[in-house]
RNA sequence: GUCUCCGUAGCUCAGUAGGAUAGAGCGUUCGCCUCCUAAGCGAAAGGUCGCGCGUUCGAAUCGCGCCGGGGACGCCA
């Protein structure tokens, strides 16, 4: 039951204003103890020509009650609903009951694609912080359009092309080891790349070599690609290990090499649309029209470039997916890069131009400054994993000395934490890379919300709790209760929100909601009460508080064990 | 220089397409485990919402101008 709905057509009864337009004017109270919804009346004032007071209280007095609303009085400008308590527990309870794991979700996608662009890692280049909020924040999008009836595309758009690739042959002819390379992996194609970049110094004829190399992997030379595709198969089964810590997915990984032979028609379109302008030897898209510098579509020599690829891999996906939108999970240093390229995509006369979007992020700094691979002061993704898990494990030694697996759970909250730490703020924050913010356990953290989870399903293991039975929903009026029962109500919305602002936090907060009032309820309230009817009542509380911070942490990426 | 994003408590951040006394967490100080997991709960202290003008019945939220910071600005991705 949508109370909402149902208080925005009694409103729409009264004044003669359409329902739907009622129920966005509504709004939440800032306190509890007002209520449970607020209409303020200071729009209707100029058209009434009254005073908001003076209109609250005329149409709280004319007002018939729907049902589930036990009043509604007229305070300051405003109308103040209270929900009668029984009725929305018995509302929200049953329907996170029915529903179970599909709670928060809909049809709404109506089953229609969504491609997500993340992670998208380079080829020979460690997997490093930087790359953990592009790949969560995508992660999480993906599961949240999923739950929302939309069939989401998990695109990993691999950093596989550019002249480093010749430059990375080069060095490895030189200095490179067969066998070193397999047992070292990433790392020893990074130094070979730094040595590369030490010795051009001197030797800068090894830059020709190195375009020579990556010539005759572009055209298709047996050795360069054979060397090629093996830098690619080294990193991307270190970079498999971590999406598999993580648990994160893809459908795809057609990567900037994969575009290599679909860029003609770019440069087609563009020609035959009268777009394409020569200047200064590479053929560009005007874009002063739209106070943005030009877009180059062609170098001087003919080579393609970022935008040019970005173009004719929106065209194939549009192509293959017909996607209903298209995100591109990628910091927010490329913002004029995407504007302008849209653009383009725009002019070519493509309406789905619309549907290109550009989720940006902040970027990951280090307390000295930024992370660079040359500089080789970047902290690997790996390392934080494993340290986190180490951390977990010395507090679960501590606190859970008994506990089974503790191996599976310290690694569980340890990367729970590590994931958290990139989806419980705005994407567009900065983050300044700390190993003591990121290993925080305490407060507003994942790991916060896993030991709530974890707590409730102590308490119903314990109980024997079987959720079925008839429950008398009207002993959960304490202000505890109460509580938990608005945060649970409030996380449908939030995941839609979510979705709409392409804000995974947003699920974040919802669930730190949630198991914040529940811990209040559980400190508070004896769940294990003497009374039948008042354990049962809270039992099924605490089984619904259970259900919705597991859906909320599985959208996020998160594990939520049982015990911890 | 131009464009763009950001500026809220000591720190890190929320603040719902302007609304009722500005909220959390961390940190600090002080309380709470003979009872369901103390990775928890409570209390105290802490804010001219960068500054100014404007729009409005009402502005942290919208507009303009400053100040401070990040980022980007043709042949890298």
């Amino acid at each position: 039951m949508d109370f909402k709905q149902t208080i925005a057509s009694a409103l729409a009864q009264s004044c003669g204003l359409a329902a739907g337009e009622l129920e966005n004017w509504l709004e939440t109270p800032p306190s509890p103890e007002l209520g449970d919804y607020a209409f303020p009346c200071f729009k209707l004032a100029k058209t009434l020509k009254k005073a908001p007071p003076v209109i609250a209280a005329e149409l709280a007095g004319t007002l018939t009650l729907p049902e589930g609303v036990a009043s509604a009085r007229a305070e300051g400008g405003y109308i103040n609903f209270t929900l009668d308590k029984r009725a929305l527990a018995k509302a929200v309870l049953e329907r996170v009951s029915a529903e179970g794991e599909r709670y928060g979700g809909s049809d709404l996608g109506g089953g229609k694609n969504v491609c997500i662009d993340y992670s998208s890692v380079n080829i020979a280049k460690p997997f490093h912080i930087g790359h953990l909020p592009t790949t969560v924040i995508g992660a999480a999008l993906y599961r949240i359009y999923n739950h929302l009836g939309y069939h989401s595309v998990g695109i990993n758009h691999l950093g596989d092309w550019g002249t480093q690739f010749g430059k990375m042959i080069v060095a490895y002819k030189r200095w490179g080891e067969r066998e070193t390379i397999e047992r070292g992996g990433v790392d020893e194609l990074v130094k070979l790349y730094v040595r590369y970049h030490q010795e051009v110094e001197t030797q800068p004829s090894l830059d020709d070599e190195a375009r020579a190399w990556f010539k005759r992997i572009e055209d298709g030379d047996a050795e360069a690609l054979e060397l090629f595709d093996w830098f690619k198969a080294i990193t991307l089964k270190e970079v498999a290990e971590v999406y598999d810590i993580l648990g994160v997915r893809f459908d795809s990984y057609a990567g900037e090499s994969f575009y290599n032979d679909k860029m003609g028609r770019v440069v087609d379109e563009l020609r035959k649309k009268n777009l394409l302008k020569l200047d200064q030897g590479a053929q560009i898209v005007d874009l002063s029209e739209y106070k943005m510098p030009p877009c180059i579509i062609l170098r001087s020599d003919g080579a393609t470039l970022y935008a040019t690829r970005d173009i004719a891999a929106a065209l194939y996906r549009k192509d293959t997916y017909d996607f209903a939108k298209c995100l591109y999970v990628v910091a927010y240093q490329q913002d004029l890069h995407f504007r302008q390229w849209f653009k383009v995509v725009e002019l070519l006369g493509y309406p789905w131009a619309k549907d290109l979007i550009h989720v940006s992020f902040g970027m990951v700094s280090g307390t000295e400054g930024s992370f660079s691979t040359r500089k080789g002061n970047m902290v690997k993704l790996r390392d934080v994993l494993s340290a986190a898990c180490e951390k977990t494990l010395a507090i679960i030694e501590q606190k859970s000395p008994d506990l089974d697996d503790k191996e599976t759970v310290a690694g569980q909250v340890g990367i729970g934490a590590v994931v958290w730490s990139s989806l419980y703020n705005g994407r567009i924050k900065d983050v300044v890379f700390d190993w003591d913010a990121i290993l925080n356990f305490d407060g507003e953290t994942g790991p916060y919300a896993q030991y709530t989870h974890a707590r409730a399903c102590s308490v119903l293991r314990k109980a024997n709790f079987v959720p079925s039975g008839a429950v008398d929903y009207a002993v959960l009026d304490d202000a505890e209760s109460t509580a938990v029962i608005a945060a649970i109500a409030a996380f449908p919305d939030a995941v839609k929100e979510a979705m709409e602002k392409n804000e995974p936090y947003l699920v974040s907060r919802a669930v730190i909601a949630v198991a914040s009032a529940f811990n209040k309820f559980y400190y508070e309230q004896r769940i294990m009460a003497d009374d039948a009817a008042v354990r049962t009542a809270r039992l099924k509380l605490t089984d619904a508080t259970r259900t919705v911070i597991h859906i909320g942490l599985g959208l996020l990426g998160i594990a939520a064990p049982e015990r911890m």
